[in-house]
DNA sequence: CTAGAATCGGAATGACTGTTCCGCTTGGAT
DNA sequence: ATCCAAGCGGAACAGTCATTCCGATTCTAG
């Protein structure tokens, strides 16, 4: 691989994040040139369609969040932990649009290929359940119901730093005991 | 107005609500009037544009989610009405992706001509507080930033009825004590 | 029943989109 | 310094889409 294409690649996936943060899907091919400072045509030699840059891109968003999520997996307070990987996912897709996405589509169909992210949270889960901090009724599928709403609606309406601590507190007292007065 | 324009128009809000529920903003006119069984032209003749169309259909929307929290605001029961409206409006959106739109927008920003929802919502907010049945400590903000999560999530991930179910009593239990834990 | 205005359908328009293609440029091995 | 394949840019293509327009149709007042 020669030495130009190895840097345009880096120039348009780095392009490419920053307009389908903006814009998501509906980003344009030929946005992404422009701001990658290249043609079009440069982009569909390293892939081979918008989903596959999408999905590179995805891919990679994916691998991060499970490292930090195992990072974290290994914290003395497990509670703690887990309350933080909450929080600081959500913080993060109010500015990435895609990390949604792939956050859903991680809790809906595990894709083949993607990293074992819903292991790592898992183990966060678990091992904040023994520490006594998450009631131990709640399993991944509402766990991750809840951390999709909160990116979704994040991002969708642009949460504040205040208005995202306030909502996840509450989200967080309903996490950390369960039911004792009567549902509706 | 004759006959037949306003048999037209009704069909074509129809057609559109059943279109605009399943593809979003994405729909296509020529979807909608095919389904509608018009030509498209009879649709501008109604809505000068796509946007007016969908403005058409979301306050309608708009009017009816109003019209529950006011008729639940009567209820004897302030918090089990509480949660209810949630879990009824939550249920909806999962069907209807316009409704999703309607609520971020009147959540974000109270658009004008909106008919009072936010209103509404906030008596059934106070009420339920005076019943000792929602903490006191949440205020408007963030319970439309949580039931516009909720609804965001639900559509986008489908959920079901179980899974709502079990996620939406996460959340109540959230809603009902205050911080007791250490925060994170 | 008839005239004529309101309304209709759907082809045409123009502005987008993702993707392909090819003549030109350039890296890097010799 | 020379060469040529790998790589490049961006015009061209084929497909969308919302919106416009006008000849044909249909309603309704008289």
């Amino acid at each position: 691989m020669r030495a130009d294409a190895r840097r345009n690649r880096a120039r348009v996936l780095e392009a490419a994040e920053v307009v389908l943060a903006r814009d998501g899907l509906d980003a344009s091919m030929r946005e992404i040139a422009t701001l990658a400072g290249v043609g079009v045509g440069t982009i569909y030699r390293q892939f081979p369609t918008k989903e596959a840059l999408y999905q590179a891109i995805v891919t990679d968003r994916q691998e991060r969040l499970a490292a930090m999520a195992e990072e974290l997996a290994g914290a003395a307070d497990a509670g703690a932990a887990f309350f933080e990987f909450f929080d600081r996912i959500v913080a993060h897709s109010t500015v990435k649009r895609i990390l949604v996405d792939a956050l859903a589509s991680a809790g809906i169909d595990a894709k083949a290929g993607a990293p074992d992210i819903k292991g790592a949270i898992s183990a966060l889960l678990v091992r904040a359940q023994e520490a006594g901090a998450v009631r131990a009724d709640v399993g991944m599928a509402e766990l991750l119901a809840l951390l999709s709403a909160a990116c979704l609606a994040a991002q969708h309406n642009n949460w504040s730093d205040d208005l995202r601590t306030r909502a996840l507190a509450v989200m967080f007292d309903g996490l950390r005991r369960p039911t004792s007065a009567s549902g509706a």
